[in-house]
DNA sequence: GCATGCGTACCGCTGAGCGGAACACCAAGA
DNA sequence: TCTTGGTGTTCCGCTCAGCGGTACGCATGC
């Protein structure tokens, strides 16, 4: 075997298993290295280094080394010095990821309206696997520091447009997502799978979802969901602000207005 | 030689040069096909399949449906029956690949404030070899059809937000983007090295660049560099807007002390 | 001094990647 | 109906791109 299997010795565990701790990678495509190596970046960090790469990839420093040259003549990657980021080519592209659903463009007038309307946070996000990502986000004007960003991830039972998106998804869906188990994310967080399906029978039912502090403590939001011609959910918008300062109920018929008209939009 | 070569023959130049016309890909390096295989997908078009792409790409369609697949498992493709479209992991680390440089977060809320104040479409882009790429647009609420799109490519010297980091770039920097030809891009573009040296002197001299009717016809646009400790342009802001609307004298004091506010922050 | 981290280079082995050939399929046109 | 030309897909033997251990130069900080 070609991947670097040696590095199990580091952290010495008895594992038999074929798939060592960590993000390890187990295909020996080029592909998934070079995957691999672009998903090695997080959110909060900058520039890294090769044996940064190489300790998170689990990938041998000079494999990664040469690979991420290839990438950086290819313009996914950039150098900064002897660091490494992420080029700029990988925004044009991810740009282009989104664009070619059409989704975010036909969204964004009527996202803007709904700032407009609410003063508050909206939001426009997809499922993936279980959890959502963000296509859109528009900050309200008085808008609290939510966990929510463009292009990042959030567990779906944990937030308002998940539980949108899966009161409209097929049954089988959700006992998938369920049985992933439904992490804690704040203190308020659904983690029972009894309570989670009575919410989203009651979702299914009214066409709005809420969310109260589940996601983060002192901000909720009320959320609909953006449903093809068969009536399963696509995407989900939501209107999010601070616990005290917003009625969700009053503003649940903005969102499932917005949503209808999308649905419809988009059909 | 493994690369496919043997394409040229349908187009049967005789080209003795290395690199046959198209897209080909020169280099055979896994990365090189892959990055081939992803930047094959352009602004206008959805799914794509394995024979277009093959084409695009240069590659036998043999590689493209192995290589694609490849792709589809790690997410940075997906199948839309049979046929291929970006994948929403793209999206996710092109977002990371911005939030790096941090220059999104920091400009937005002045972005912001400067779409309000003006009432018009504003731009933040930086440039890449002889083009701009906006990094983020914010459309004003009477905004023409302007054809700037965030993740979007122009030619630097047909924009505002291009002239204004021109301006602000080392000497052999412009020669280089002179060098490389001036396009037409519309009827007004600046098509003479002398005229757009002429202009880049004056940018360089008030901090304002303008734009009239050089990228489109029917709009213009006031630019300013956001400039580093050294005084190069790292990317600049504009406002754009009908050129019968839009008085751009008026607003430069407001794009320039916005791109000064910013300068000064990223410092 | 001597670790310990880094990024980089050398170089022989080998299996992942390669692509031609042949496949099944679905139109549209003869 | 049988072409013809377009898809997407599978098979399979050849081979070179990729591999990674080893080694080196250079900063750090005991």
């Amino acid at each position: 075997m070609r991947t670097a299997e040696r590095n199990t010795k580091t952290r010495l565990s008895g594992t038999a298993s074929p798939e060592p701790p960590g993000v390890t990678v187990a295909d020996p495509s080029t592909a998934a290295r070079l995957t691999a190596l672009l998903a090695a970046f997080r959110p909060g960090d900058d520039a890294l280094g090769v044996s940064e790469l190489a300790r998170r990839t689990g990938l041998p420093k000079t494999s990664v080394h040469r690979l991420s040259r290839h990438l950086v003549d290819h313009g996914l990657l950039e150098r900064d010095g002897s660091a490494l980021r992420l080029g700029l080519k990988l925004f044009e592209i991810g740009q282009l990821a989104v664009r070619q659903r059409g989704l975010v463009d036909t969204a964004r007038p009527l996202l803007a309206d709904l700032r407009e309307a609410t003063h508050n946070t909206v939001h426009l996000a997809v499922l993936e696997g279980t959890e959502v990502v963000y296509l859109d986000v528009l900050r309200g004007p008085d808008a609290p520091r939510l966990p929510s960003r463009i292009g990042g991830r959030f567990p779906a039972h944990a937030t308002g447009v998940g539980k949108a998106i899966l009161a409209f998804s097929p049954e089988d869906f959700v006992d998938t997502v369920i049985g992933a188990g439904l992490p804690r994310v704040s203190r308020r967080t659904i983690t029972s799978p009894a309570l989670l399906r009575r919410q989203l029978a009651k979702v299914a039912d009214e066409g709005t979802a809420y969310e109260r502090e589940e996601s983060s403590i002192g901000t909720v939001c009320v959320a609909s969901p953006i449903v093809d011609a068969d009536g399963h959910a696509v995407a989900a918008i939501s209107v999010a602000g601070w616990v005290n300062r917003m009625r969700t109920e009053r503003l649940a018929p903005a969102v499932r207005t917005a949503a209808l008209a999308l649905s419809r939009t988009l059909r």
